[in-house]
DNA sequence: GTTTATGCAAAACATTTGCATAGTC
DNA sequence: GACTATGCAAATGTTTTGCATAAAC
């Protein structure tokens, strides 16, 4: 079930999620996905409306946000303060780093992470049904280019 | 560092940071930890507001919570659906396990999370700086009374 | 007497909802 | 034509802010 299919832009692969799942094809929704395959890293919904023409809904933004995390085209991205954002989701479960520098996310492969947490709950008497992670920090090219601090 | 100090009360914890950091003892604020000392899991700001005499400003809830997190006190509690809440912190750097069920919390201990999270970042050349870990699912207690799904 | 904290009201945000209209299939 | 999606405006809910007043040190 991975999104990532033939050569598809993001832009194609979000209206054919929406497609496969029987959602219709609109103009505004067209726009949207245009909008998303534009973006460079993660994006709030309000950031992304603000780049949108105004006569397209506030209202059909959270809508159609909504729908694409359902999808499993987009995922939620919690920031370290808080703030709530979105980007493009290529697998199933994973996590994120996110450098707080420049804002860019790679995803956290190579991490076996779940088998931790469900090994030690259990020793905790606990039955994990689900976690949230995100790992914030400084990336690679951050720290070439000295933007991290000495 | 550890803020459990002999055997003072939550109210007491609480009062005596504030008091630490060279913030005034006023009756908003004994009010405010009183009412948080009796707290038998995460809350929320607005909840915990409606426990509080209607005199009380909503502002000044707002505040001191702010004070209380950044002195160590509080910690922050991400629900799975997003909805921010606040609980006693009894440790410096910890995780929760939360349960989806009957919204007990226990701290997440003996798991070297950070180690393996060190490692798995440094090998894609990200220099770690923090992360956020909840983990949802069901206690001890609920599973043994039948709560949880069979 | 200075300085900090409070309460109130208003503002600022983000997100959701009702509903008549318009667009898809 | 039936059903879905849209846009608008208003409602909702939370958190923040300005400011004059009050309380603490």
């Amino acid at each position: 079930m991975a999104l990532k299919k033939r050569n598809l832009s993001a832009t194609e692969q979000i209206l054919e999620a929406l497609e496969e799942r029987g959602y219709r094809s609109t103009a505004p929704r067209r726009t949207l996905a245009a909008a998303i395959g534009v973006q460079k890293r993660h994006f709030t919904a309000e950031g992304l409306r603000r780049q949108l023409p105004p006569t397209l809904g506030r209202a059909t933004v959270y809508r159609t946000l909504k729908l694409l995390v359902e999808a499993g085209v987009l995922c939620r991205v919690m920031l370290e303060d808080g703030d709530l954002h979105y980007q493009l989701s290529h697998r199933g479960h994973h996590h994120h780093l996110l450098c707080v520098l420049c804002g860019s996310s790679q995803d956290l492969t190579g991490c076996d992470i779940e088998d931790l947490l469900a090994a030690t709950s259990a020793r905790h008497g606990f039955e994990l049904s689900g976690h949230w992670l995100e790992v914030y920090g400084h990336c690679r090219d951050c720290i070439q280019n000295g933007r991290a601090a000495a």
